[in-house]
DNA sequence: GTCTATAGAGTGATAGAC
DNA sequence: GTCTATCACTCTATAGAC
């Protein structure tokens, strides 16, 4: 057979959406197969660990892409008022302002939780902490900001739950906004 | 065999709990049978609809407790402070501060929501538009209200969200303790 | 020949329906 | 308990790049 050459990092996201929309269990290799368009051959070329794998593989993916264009930029030393409206933006965006859910989430309240626990408290964790740093940078109390943070993470991930259980979107854009003028009001 | 006169309305909180821990596609009928000490055969004499009416009635028991304990209450004329903290206590109580999902918010991030759709969506209308009620009567301005409804109840789910995913159940008792601070301060 | 990427038949186990 | 369908997964057989 021919080799059309599909490199690993092309199917994450692919890999991504099934889960993100048919959850751990939901999620069959027939229906990986037909979202990424690999034989179950290439897919265990891939991934040798099997589905586990592939959601271990999918997770790291996430949690480096919120690293990178999330948690570093709070952590980072420049303008707080600036990387924290970025938050929003970039949250807002990777979310599809409501449309999309947040696997990391959703995995964490299955029983699939268990596998992949490290990684889904991990993401939580430097997600609070990350935005503690800038909310103290911004000027609020350090006892107060660390709470604050976790309101607006949970207030994220309500807003998805909630946009997604009355199919309105706007519910979440909604919600980003209140959090958002809330943080920078003080 | 004898018959050991089980009773429809006797298995639903046990159904209920398979589906929380589970989801819906990783509840299956061995583990219903197994929760509930019911073969097959009575599974389906119960439920003729299979693992869709179980799931269905559960969301109905469900959706039931909420409007008795705390939707109707906050819609009722009375003292709009006590109807509002006796909602965060029932709420408390039932998530069992945090240890216990909300299956209703569950059933809506996955692919189950579609089934469900009616019922997901009803529970959570009718529980921003009761508190909202209350929210006026205790003096908020109308609009204001709404969204501030609206932000509770999200509120509510992201905690369970993000105390099941940080394995803390303290995030969640700490995030409804502000959000109730916040609605009876103004 | 070796290595990597592919397809898919075939495995036993288990799914939900009845 | 019995049914069929589907599950995750294994394995063999390929093709082409080196």
């Amino acid at each position: 057979m021919a080799r059309l050459v599909s490199e690993k990092a092309d199917i994450i996201p692919q890999l991504g959406e099934v889960f993100r929309e048919h959850g751990y269990e939901g999620a069959s290799l027939a229906l990986i197969s037909r979202a990424t368009g690999l034989g179950k051959g290439s897919l265990y070329h891939f991934f040798p660990g099997g589905k586990e794998e592939m959601a271990a593989t999918v997770l790291a993916e996430i949690d480096g892409w919120f690293e990178r264009h999330i948690f570093a930029p709070l952590r980072a030393t420049d303008q707080p008022r600036d990387v924290i409206e970025g938050m929003f933006g970039a949250v807002s965006d990777y979310f599809r302002s409501g449309r999309r859910i947040c696997l990391v989430g959703l995995l964490g309240l299955g029983d699939s939780r268990d596998r992949f626990a490290v990684v889904i408290e991990g993401y939580f964790a430097r997600w609070i902490t990350a935005l503690e740093t800038a909310l103290v940078r911004l000027g609020h109390a350090a006892p107060r900001a660390r709470e604050q943070a976790e309101e607006v993470v949970a207030g994220i991930q309500g807003a998805i739950v909630l946009a997604r259980a009355l199919g309105s979107p706007d519910t979440f854009s909604r919600t980003l906004a209140r959090l958002k003028a809330r943080m920078l009001a003080g």
